[in-house]
DNA sequence: GACAAACTACGATTTGTTTCGTATGTAGAG
DNA sequence: CTCTACATACGAAACAAATCGTAGTTTGTC
């Protein structure tokens, strides 16, 4: 399972695809304020553990999300509805769309959603 | 912020109220195996950092939850929407749809709760 | 070829969490 | 009073994560 500093990465390498050590660096520095062999070596463990592969042919080594995105932030959800919710999904979202605002384009996405849910398991 | 294992301890304490270093114990023992001082330091650390009340009237200690489970969860889910869905509520709600069952009963409580935040929110 | 700039590699430190062993105190049974 | 059972207190070890300094390498420029 990839660490704090682990996802934050990982969502920069998600949203602008491979990346240099460096294009990192310049986003994840400004509000934390960290040295750049900072970011060189948790990123060099996230490649010993598999969660970025490595291009290396170029001086500046290129890495990329050896994971995917939609498979990880399901993981950390279902830890996250067991540790923090005792199990429960609906209590989760319940959670979530009290915490944040949500626009009303997101809502007619959720109820679609759920609609679509409804009419599978809505029979069992 | 309460740990991993802070949490797990915050859940039994919302659940059966106020509980003693013992009776914590027993149920958080069962899976982790973990020795009975253990538990008893992490509430320890757990009163100093403020999270948890203690009762030290009798001899066997009672503690209780300090922090508000709705408070708690919501600040944790912040945090998520943040560190792994890049600001965006809803797709926390996607993925948490996704990630787990979610019973016809509790559909309708979701639905319910989008109901009034569509009338709420849905002008601004 | 020498220099400067920018990169990677790697060990070590700092910080925080979890775990447990040992010491110590106290209440109740006999 | 003494012994046992069970409670708390506390230091320290074990572990993991994040951070940085230093060393060494490559590349382009003069």
């Amino acid at each position: 399972m990839p660490t704090e500093a682990e996802m934050e990465i990982l969502q920069i390498l998600w949203e602008n695809g491979p990346s240099t050590v460096r294009e990192v660096h310049e986003i994840v520095s400004e509000p934390r304020g960290t040295a750049y062999t900072t970011t060189l070596k948790v990123m060099q463990v996230m490649h010993e553990k598999g969660l970025v592969t490595r291009d290396d042919s170029e001086r500046s080594h290129r890495f990329s999300a050896a994971i995917e995105r939609e498979r990880t932030r399901q993981s950390v959800v279902k830890q996250l509805i067991d540790r923090v919710f005792g199990g429960s999904a609906d209590e989760l979202v319940l959670s979530a769309l009290g915490a944040a605002k949500v626009r009303p384009d997101e809502l007619r996405q959720i109820k679609e959603l759920l609609a679509k849910k409804d009419r599978q398991g809505g029979g069992k």
